[in-house]
This record gives C-alpha cells, sequence and structure tokens, in this order.
DNA sequence: GTAAATTTAGTACAAACGTACGAACTAATC
DNA sequence: GATTAGTTCGTACGTTTGTACTAAATTTAC
C-alpha cells in the first residue's frame, strides 16, 4: 500500500521541493503539477493562483524554522549553550537542509517585488529575532540594555551576521569558512 | 539637442533600472526595449541573450560597488576612520541608491540557480571583502592574526553583518534601526 | 440506492516569452 | 558615386505561461 498522501499536501510539499531546487524564477505550475503527480487543475482548485500556492509555502518554510529553532532552544538552559546551538544550528542547515535555506534566501529576494511576500517574510523576520532576543540577549539580565529596544537591535544584528554568513557559504563553498566563524557571528551580544 | 546616447548604453542603463525597480522575474526583454525607446531585437543583436544582456548588468553592478567603495576607502587615512565610513556606506545604500541595492540582493538570490550569475557574485563578494580585508581588518597591524586567512574570514564576517542588517532593513523599513546599528555591525574587527 | 457534493482529469485559451530573420536605412570606405 | 559594412526596425515563429472551463469520476449524505 502507496504512502497516499491527501493531494493538497502532495502539492505543496512538491512546490516546496522545486522551489527549492530551482527557484522561484524557474519553476512553473505545470511543473511542479507533473513532479508530484496531480493534474495541472488541481494546483489551482485547492490555492486558486500561483502566488496563493507560493504563499502556504512561505507559511510552510516558516513553521519548520520557527518550530526547529524553538525545539532547539528549549534543549538548553543557559544563554551561553543557546548561543552556541543558534550559530550550530545556521552552520549546520547548508548541509542538512540546503532547500529550507534556499528557499529562504530566494523568498527574500521575491519580498522586495511582491508585497504577499514581503508581508509574510517580514513576519518570519521578526518572529526569529524576537526568538533569538527572548531566548538570548533578554534574558542575559547581567548585562543591562538601555531598553527592550535596544536588545531587539542586537538580535536583530546577531541575525543578520549568521543571514549574511550564510549568503555567503552557498555562494562561496564552505571549504573557505573556518570552524569558529558562526560562532563569533553570536558574539555581539556578550562581553565577555 | 538631445542627450543622444549609444544604443548599448541606452539599453544596458534601462535594464539596470528595471531589474532594480521591478525585479530579475518580473522584468522582460519587451520591458527594457519599450522602455529604453529602443526596437526589442536591439537587444538581442548587441547581448545576444537575455542571459547575456544580464550578465552585463552585474559587471556594470559590480564597477558601481568597487569604485565607489575604493574611492571611499582613499578618502580617509585611518582604519577607525575607514571602520565608519564603510558602515556609514552601506547606512547610506538604501537612501541614496536603493536600486543597486536591490539589485544586488536580487542578484545574490539568482546565483543560486543560474551558475554564470554565481560566478559573477562570487567575484564581487570576492573583491568586496578583499577591500574589507586589506584597508580595515589587515590593516589594523597592531592586533596580530593567527594568519591572512583569519584575516580574511573576519573581513566576511564585517561584510556578512552589513549584509544582513541592510536586507533586514529594506524589508521592515528602517524606522525600527537604531542609528549605531551599521556601527556596531563593524566592531567585530576591533577589541577597543 | 439515489442524489448531492466534492474531487479529479483533460483541454482550451489568450497572453507573454525569448529568439530568429529579412528588409530598410545609415555610415563608412575606396 | 558605388559598394560594402554596420545598424535599426518590424514582424513572426514556436514555446511556455497562468488560469478557466467542462465533463467524468469519486465520495458523502440521506
Amino acid at each position: 500500500m502507496k504512502a497516499m498522501k491527501k493531494t493538497p499536501e502532495k502539492i505543496l510539499n512538491t512546490a516546496f521541493d522545486c522551489l527549492g531546487e530551482r527557484g522561484y524564477a524557474n519553476v512553473s505550475m505545470r511543473d511542479i503539477a507533473k513532479q508530484s503527480g496531480t493534474a495541472l487543475s488541481q494546483l489551482t482548485y485547492y490555492f486558486e493562483t500561483k502566488e496563493g500556492l507560493f504563499l502556504e509555502v512561505i507559511n510552510m518554510m516558516t513553521d519548520r524554522y520557527l518550530t526547529e529553532l524553538r525545539n532547539l532552544m528549549k534543549q538548553t538552559n543557559s544563554a551561553t549553550k543557546k548561543r552556541g546551538a543558534l550559530s550550530q544550528f545556521f552552520k549546520d542547515l547548508a548541509k542538512d537542509d540546503p532547500k529550507l535555506l534556499r528557499l529562504f534566501v530566494d523568498f527574500t529576494a521575491q519580498a522586495m517585488w511582491i508585497p504577499s511576500f514581503k508581508q509574510k517574510m517580514e513576519h518570519l523576520f521578526s518572529q526569529l529575532t524576537k526568538i533569538i532576543d527572548s531566548e538570548i540577549v533578554g534574558s542575559k539580565k547581567e548585562i543591562p540594555m538601555q531598553d527592550s529596544q535596544e536588545a531587539l537591535s542586537t538580535a536583530r544584528m546577531i541575525f543578520g551576521t549568521l543571514y549574511g554568513l550564510t549568503v555567503q557559504m552557498m555562494l562561496g563553498g564552505e571549504e573557505n569558512f573556518s570552524a569558529n566563524m558562526f560562532d563569533l557571528a553570536t558574539l555581539p551580544m556578550t562581553t565577555e
């Protein structure tokens, strides 16, 4: 007996794969239909438009990122260990789930042109920085922040560094990246 | 008497504008032809293919970034001042030349899927980090680096932070970014 | 078991795409 | 001034695109 997934799920998962493999600009509705083994008209039946389908992919991606990161944060207690886990998370992503990573970068670019994408990606960015803030930066009470706004800025900078490093790594290959590079990226939040 | 630019230049400049305004996925050859006031067939006459045209746009973008940054670095002497100028450079870019910035981010994403784009963007990235390295990180002799590789890693991290912050700023608007944020981004290179 | 609702499949359509091609036009060379 | 080389333009070709639509098949409800 086959796996037998529901059609909408099959479509969504295939869309995720296609986008993570070939990118937004190079994936058509027919590609997804053929690769998922469903009829083309099923895509519009369940998701109305191409934009509608891809918005659901962004939702899927957002869920994966946030739950994965939240689970990771739960596994450790100290802010220092969480900091290490965070940098490890981004470092491993390129190996463990490159599709997820490429999707992230690609959708970030598309968010500049498509308003509905922008809204979704803003949400993802703000949630990610919020996690970094509350789990790591904000919890380090021994280092007094002027206000919560400054803590959020720090979280944004940490995330920015990780994001920027990740993009460089995807572009230039990982061989040029030293082992402690991503750890250094999370350093700004502490003065130790 | 009109400005009277050469046709290839007109096409190239218009392509630059279109891409910076609407993005790679939303710009067609016909768009560029119409907006530049030339015939569609002129584009293939001078640039052969769409990819060929866009590669020239990347070259153009690369030139602008590198010359602008190099000029900026020449204007100051101390590494500390250069550090300030660098962060200012990225901070201002969103206001002064948003098209250039959007082009950068968009092409970085496309580089994941199109090999010829990847090659060009790798070159730009490596040149940018090389400038940061030689002008700022490498010149700070008083802080001994284990080797030149570590210095380059530091440069990559600084650039990564600036890049990551810029992307966030473009996505979420600048209102949430405190004034000294970009300055902090260039901090990892010093311990002062 | 039949009727209604939902899901599937195939096809059709108009629009947009990159590229190719040939005829007109302009500039340069001798 | 004639001949060549270079440039411009319009058009047309073959694909591919997203979406719409209708009829068949399947599931659900009574």
